[in-house]
DNA sequence: CATTAATTTAAACAAACGTTTAAAACGAAT
DNA sequence: ATTCGTTTTAAACGTTTGTTTAAATTAATG
């Protein structure tokens, strides 16, 4: 195995920056990590800002590119979004996808940050279509209405729960992982826990 | 009005510590917002990080000194569950709790802080066992069992949104600001949501 | 008013940071 | 083997950081 000084770089940072923050990592910590002289950061980057950039994007390009999650092909709206719910929670606590990321991600959108943007078209904004489709086809409501934007919101928090960075989930399950097995099984939970809300804001709508 | 530096660094480093994060926020900047000496800081707080400590820790004390919260005092399990959805969608998006307060509570969950502990007890705990008591009692099932656990997960999931930092709101809504009447409109909503799936399960598991 | 203690100030300090530099080491091509 | 462009190295640079110092100012006390 050879070992090139910007992949030890890119490996490095990774670990780092999730561990410290941005701020408080340091280049010298990443080289030293890195096993690669101080002066090698800029060499290749530029910065270090374009350092821990490259680092983002770069993941995002390779989990785009093994993207798991094949298209929703379910029938009916519920079938839709039965599936959409298991890939979900599959996908929010699946290990392959790593946790610095995840750790990355959550500080970016904490902050003013340029990447927000592009977090949100890779991360977030695809879910809210899937739903905002799912949710309105069933109950027969206007996509843009506010208590379709409430649904959609609602649900999306509860997949928040299911994430491998949130606190509250190690708070109340009293561990941190989740196995693969239990995410289906949490799915099916959810989905009626969803689907018998959705039922009864459908009757009370007719 | 007299000022007196010591209230005028605690202001001014709620400002400078939200806005930038603890790392990133200077003492220099935080002095020169409070209009005082740079020595003042460490003179009256010995250090930076105990700067950051007091700020929050007093405004937890202030914060708990005029909580609004009444007690519970539904009769029925929904009835309670009624009353805590409400007051917990008006707290969590109150602008009289600040922003800058729940951006830092933020930043310190995501990282191991020491103040993790006291902002589970202050912020979350409570919650979770007030929802655990009305769930477990209106399904007549056991407090610590799996689907409870996630009930209240997913719950727990759902107030997320309706947080003033949250960035998924602001996307989904198109704007950042919740109004005292949608407080009340937007947690009926989410009431008859929840009810809902709640009697779906009920009905499931007799 | 005089004395003492507490506070505020301007200046400096030491450490850590990201970055640059110029020389050394390396690899490929002639 | 020599040349030439690329990569790596050790050292240093210039800032910025939190903190300290010692003098100046203010407040409190007898």
């Amino acid at each position: 195995m050879i070992k090139d000084p910007k992949t030890e770089i890119l490996k490095a940072s990774a670990k780092i920056f999730s561990e410290k923050g941005y701020s408080k990592a340091t280049v010298r910590e990443i080289c030293r990590e890195a096993g690669v002289n101080l002066a090698l950061v800029n060499y290749h980057f530029g910065d270090k800002e374009n350092l821990y950039k490259t680092l983002i994007l770069n993941t995002f390009a390779e989990l785009s590119k093994s993207e798991k999650t094949p298209p929703i092909q379910g029938s009916t709206p519920l079938a839709k979004l039965k599936e959409m719910i298991y890939h979900t929670i599959l996908k929010v606590s699946d290990p392959d996808i790593p946790v610095w990321l995840e750790k990355i991600l959550d500080r970016e959108l904490l902050e003013e940050s340029p990447l927000k943007e592009i977090i949100f078209n890779e991360v977030i904004s695809k879910d809210v279509k899937i739903l905002e489709s799912c949710i309105s086809e069933y109950l027969e409501m206007d996509k843009d209405s506010k208590e379709i934007k409430l649904l959609i919101g609602n649900i999306m928090g509860m997949f928040l729960f299911y994430r491998k960075t949130n606190p509250i989930y190690v708070y109340i399950m009293k561990k941190n992982k989740i196995k693969k097995e239990e995410a289906l099984e949490f799915s099916e939970f959810v989905f009626d826990f969803i689907v018998h809300g959705l039922k009864g804001i459908k009757r009370k709508n007719q």
